[in-house]
DNA sequence: GTTCTAGAAC
DNA sequence: GTTCTAGAAC
C-alpha cells in the first residue's frame, strides 16, 4: 500500500507537500538469476514510471560501458523516473558509483537473486539470443567464477533496502512488491529475506559447540564462545512479553512499515532492529558503583542529564538499569525523574542484567552503555567484566578500532559486528563505553573527594553518552529519512485510519515482567498495592477456558510501589504465591475429564500411570503432537505449579523426551520441543510435545501459530528450572503475544497470513534458533546421538 | 479448544 | 469473485 493517495497515510509529508523522491533499485545476481525478467515483469505491472539500465544494451542494443549505465540513470533520475540497474553488481566495489546515484535525493535498493548457481547456469546455458550474448556452455564456467566473487550487499553500503530471494517464490514476492509501489510511495527500510549466513551449521555442531562450551560459562549460565562460531543472525523478535515499551513500540513501527510494505512477506530485519525500531539506550549508572561517586549527587546528575537530552530529542528513550531491585539509585533517580516529570515512556528504569536484557527481561536495547575504565580493557568488576564477558572477544577488537583509551568524562561508541553474541542474541547494535569521574583511591585517576570536578566530569560523562548515542540515531535516520520526507520515527505520529491489526495496544502502556523477585516474591511479603500507578496495564482474559477474566499484571510505578490492575478481586492463596481462582467452560473440561476418568477414554488414552496419561492432541498442530496429561487434581495450568509439583513436573518432562524419541525413531528428521501454554485453553496441567514441522491441517490461525512459537510457550526444561529457583515458572500472561504478527520460527521472516506463513515453513531451511539449540529445548536425532 | 460466518482484504 | 480473519457460540 503506497502511500501518495492515501488520507491515511503514516508518513505524511511535511506540510502537506508531496515531495517526489527517486528510487534506484541494484539488482544483484548472476547471469541466469532472472535479473532482466525481474525488470521486466515489474515494469509490465507497475504503477510507477521505471526506466531499465542493462548495460548489455545500453550501446544501441550492444553492450556498453559502466559510465554510459550511470550517467543513464542519472538523467532518468531526473526525470522523475525510476530506475533498475540490470547488471550483476555482484561486488561491492561494482555497485558503490550506482549507490552513489542516492545521493540526489533517491532511495537505493538492492534486490539480490541469489538462486542456485545450477539453476542460473542451466538457463545460461538454454537460452538463446540474450542480451549478453552469454549462452552455451561458456555460460557455466562464467557464472561460477562471477559468484566465487560475489560479495552480498550490505546496508553500510548506502542501500536503505536490501531483498534477498532465494527462491522462485522469493523473486515472485518481491515482484509484486514493486510492481504495487505507486508512484510516491515507499517501501520500509532494512534487510529483508536474508539467510542465515552459515547453513552449514547443523545440530551436530552445535551440539559440539555446546560441549565445548561448557567450560566457558560466565557466573550467570550465560553461554559464550558458541556465538563466536556461528554467524546466524537471530534477531530478538516480537516473540518476547509484548508489554515492555521497546517491544510494543517497534511492534507499532513494524506496523507502520507494513503500511507501505505490504508485499514484504519476508522481513526478517538482520542487524537489529534499529531501522525500524525506537532508538533505546540501556546505561548502567556511571561511576557510583565501583568508583564510590555519591549517589544522591550522581541522581541528581542523571535526572538532569536524561531532562535535557529528552528536550531534545523526541524518538529515543533511555533506561537506567540495574541489578537489583533494592539499588539506591533506581530509587533514588525513579524518585527524582518523577518529581521532575520525566515523561516515563523516555526515561525509566528497569531491574536487571544489562548484558541479558532480552533474553532475560525479554526487553530490547539497540544500544548498551558500559561504565569502562581508562583503558578500554575487559577486566575490572561490574558492569565493565559483565559486558566484555558476554560480549565476547569481538566488542575487545571492535574497541580497539575506535581508540585505545579514554579520559573521564568521555566516551566512545562502538558498533558490534553483526556476528557479536551480543548483537545476535540481545539484539545491541552499538556498546558506547563512557568513563565517568572516580572517588575511590583504589582506582586511577582518583579525584580525592573533589565534587566540584567530580560533578562537572559526570555530567560531561553522561553528556558524552547521550550526544554519541544520539549520533548512532542521527546516521541511522539517514534510512528513516529516506522512507519519508518528515522525520518518520515520530513517536507521537498516530496510527488513525491504518488497517494494521496486529498490534492493538494503546501507546502508553508498561508492563514488568520477567523478574520474579520484584513481583510474585513482594506480593508475599505484603508489598503495598498502589492503585493510582502512573502507568499500568490489565491485561483482560477472554476467549480461554476459563470464565475468570483477570489474572494479575502488576508493575513498579516510579515510587517503586506494586500496582495491582485487579483490585477486590478473589484470590487463593497457594504457598507464597496467590492464584486466581478460575471457572472453567465446559469444552474446556476435556482434558480434565479423561485426567480423572481415563478408563472411560480408552481411545485416547496412548499411557496411563497414576501420575500421568499420553495421548494425542485431538487436534494436532504439527506432524506429532501429543500431550503428557498430568492426573493430579487440581493442577489446572502451569501457574499453578509449586516446589512439591517438581518431580510432577521431572517426571512428565521424561516422559514427553521418551515419546519424542519414539517418533524420532519412527522418522529422524523431526525436532521436538516440550513445553505448556502460558494459559492454557484447556484445564488441567498438560505438557505439549510437538514436532516443529507444525505440518497441519489444524494449524488454522495466529493463535495457535503463536501459542506455540512465542514467548507464550514455556519450555519445560525452563519451567523445571525456574520452579527450582524461583518456586514458581514464569508465564507470561499477555494475549498480545497471541496476535502478534506472524514470524517463521526458523528464519524469523514475518508473513501476512497463515496460509502464506505455512506455504513458508513447509519450505524454509533455516535453522531453528540458537538459543533453543543451545539451551537444550530442542529433541532432535543429532541432540539423541551427541547426549 | 472448534465451528460458523460476516465482513474485511485481496 | 475468492481468501482470510476475527468474534460469537458452544
Amino acid at each position: 500500500m503506497e502511500s501518495d493517495p492515501n488520507p491515511h497515510d503514516p508518513w505524511p509529508t511535511g506540510g502537506g507537500e508531496e515531495v517526489k523522491k527517486g528510487l534506484v533499485v541494484l539488482l544483484v545476481g548472476a547471469p541466469g538469476s532472472g535479473k532482466s525478467t525481474f525488470c521486466n515483469d515489474v515494469m509490465a505491472a507497475a504503477r510507477r514510471s521505471w526506466v531499465r539500465v542493462c548495460q548489455d544494451t545500453i550501446a544501441n542494443g550492444k553492450q556498453g560501458t559502466k559510465l554510459q549505465c550511470l550517467m543513464s540513470a542519472a538523467t532518468a533520475l531526473k526525470d522523475g523516473k525510476s530506475v533498475f540497474i540490470d547488471r550483476c553488481n555482484l561486488e561491492q566495489e561494482q555497485r558503490a558509483d550506482f549507490v552513489k546515484l542516492g545521493e540526489a535525493q533517491a532511495d537505493v535498493h538492492a534486490v539480490v537473486l541469489d538462486l542456485p548457481a545450477r539453476l542460473c547456469i542451466s538457463r545460461s546455458v538454454k537460452r538463446t539470443g540474450h542480451e549478453g550474448k552469454l549462452q552455451g556452455g561458456k555460460a557455466a564456467a562464467v557464472v561460477n567464477r562471477m559468484l566465487q566473487k560475489k560479495e552480498l550487499p550490505k546496508l553500510s553500503e548506502g542501500f536503505s533496502r536490501i531483498t534477498f530471494c532465494h527462491s522462485e517464490n522469493d523473486v515472485k514476492d518481491a515482484v509484486k512488491t514493486y510492481s504495487n509501489l505507486g508512484p510516491s510511495g515507499n517501501l520500509s527500510a532494512g534487510v529483508f529475506g536474508q539467510k542465515n549466513k552459515d547453513d552449514k551449521v547443523q545440530l551436530g555442531i552445535m551440539r559440539f559447540l555446546k560441549k565445548v562450551d561448557k567450560q566457558d560459562q560466565d557466573a550467570s549460565g550465560n553461554d559464550i564462545t558458541s556465538y563466536r562460531n556461528l554467524t546466524q543472525a537471530i534477531v530478538p523478535s516480537q516473540d518476547s512479553i509484548g508489554n515492555t515499551f521497546s517491544a510494543e513500540l517497534e511492534n507499532k513501527n513494524e506496523e507502520h512499515g507494513s503500511l507501505n510494505d505490504e508485499n514484504s512477506s519476508e522481513r526478517s530485519f538482520v542487524g537489529g532492529s534499529s531501522c525500524d525500531g525506537i532508538h533505546t539506550l540501556a546505561f548502567p549508572s556511571i561511576s557510583t558503583s565501583d568508583f564510590q561517586f555519591d549517589l544522591e549527587k550522581a541522581s541528581d546528575i542523571i535526572v538532569d542529564s536524561v531532562s535535557d537530552f529528552l528536550k531534545k530529542f523526541d524518538s529515543v528513550r533511555l533506561v537506567l538499569v540495574d541489578l537489583s531491585d533494592k539499588s539506591k539509585i533506581l530509587a533514588l533517580v525513579r524518585k527524582k525523574a518523577a518529581e521532575k516529570n520525566i515523561e516515563s515512556s523516555k526515561f525509566f528504569t528497569f531491574v536487571g542484567d544489562i548484558t541479558q536484557l532480552y533474553t532475560k527481561g525479554n526487553f530490547r536495547c539497540n544500544v548498551i552503555a558500559n561504565a569502562t575504565n581508562w583503558r578500554l580493557k575487559p577486566g575490572g568488576g561490574g558492569v565493565n567484566a559483565a559486558i566484555y564477558r558476554a560480549a565476547g572477544d569481538s566488542l575487545e577488537i571492535a574497541t580497539k578500532e575506535q581508540a585505545e583509551t579514554l579520559s573521564p568524562g568521555n566516551s566512545v561508541v562502538v558498533p558490534l559486528p553483526s556476528s557479536s553474541p551480543f548483537h545476535l542474541r540481545e539484539g545491541v547494535t552499538h556498546v558506547i563505553h563512557v568513563l565517568g569521574p572516580n572517588m575511590n583511591p583504589q582506582r586511577p585517576n582518583y579525584l580525592k573527594n573533589d565534587y566540584v570536578e567530580g560533578c562537572k566530569i559526570l555530567r560531561d560523562a553522561y553528556s558524552s553518552l547521550f550526544e554519541n548515542f544520539a549520533s548512532i540515531f542521527n546516521c541511522q535516520m539517514r534510512y528513516e529519512s529516506k522512507r519519508s520526507s518528515s522525520g518518520i520515527s515520530n513517536l507521537q505520529n498516530p496510527l488513525k485510519g491504518t488497517t494494521g491489526t496486529c498490534f492493538s495496544h494503546s501507546d502508553q502502556k508498561i508492563k514488568r515482567e520477567g523478574w520474579y523477585d520484584s513481583e510474585r516474591n513482594k506480593k508475599c511479603k505484603g508489598f503495598p498495592f498502589n492503585a493510582a500507578a502512573k502507568e499500568k496495564i490489565s491485561i483482560p482474559h477472554g476467549g480461554h477456558g476459563y470464565a475468570h477474566p483477570e489474572t494479575h499484571s502488576d508493575l513498579l510505578n516510579w515510587d517503586g510501589n506494586l500496582s495491582s490492575s485487579n483490585p477486590g478481586r478473589e484470590v487463593k492463596e497457594t504457598n507464597c504465591a496467590k492464584v486466581t481462582e478460575r471457572t472453567w467452560n465446559a469444552w474446556a473440561q476435556a482434558l480434565h475429564e479423561i485426567a480423572l476418568n481415563p478408563e472411560k477414554h480408552k481411545d485416547v488414552v496412548m499411557e496411563l500411570s497414576d501420575d500421568f496419561i499420553v495421548l494425542n492432541d485431538l487436534y494436532p498442530k504439527a506432524i506429532k503432537h501429543v500431550l503428557v496429561l498430568s492426573r493430579l487434581h487440581g493442577l489446572d495450568c502451569l501457574a499453578d505449579v509449586r516446589k512439591e509439583h517438581l518431580p510432577l513436573l521431572k517426571r512428565m518432562h521424561s516422559v514427553g523426551l521418551k515419546w519424542a524419541e519414539m517418533f524420532l525413531r519412527e522418522d529422524s528428521s523431526l525436532i521436538f520441543r516440550l513445553g505448556y501454554h502460558s494459559v492454557p485453553s484447556m484445564r488441567q496441567l498438560h505438557l505439549h510435545v510437538i514436532s516443529q514441522d507444525f505440518d497441519s491441517a489444524h494449524l488454522k490461525n495466529k493463535k495457535h501459530w503463536n501459542s506455540f512459537n512465542t514467548s507464550f510457550f514455556r519450555d519445560s526444561a525452563d519451567a523445571i528450572k525456574e520452579i527450582e529457583k524461583h518456586g514458581v515458572a514464569k508465564v507470561i500472561e499477555d494475549e498480545s503475544l497471541l496476535k502478534m504478527e506472524l514470524r517463521c520460527h526458523r528464519c524469523r521472516s514475518a508473513h501476512p497470513n497463515i496460509p502464506r506463513l505455512k506455504s513458508h515453513i513447509a519450505n524454509c531451511k533455516a535453522p531453528l534458533p540458537t538459543h533453543l539449540l543451545h539451551d537444550g529445548l530442542l529433541v532432535s536425532a543429532a541432540s539423541k546421538s551427541v547426549g
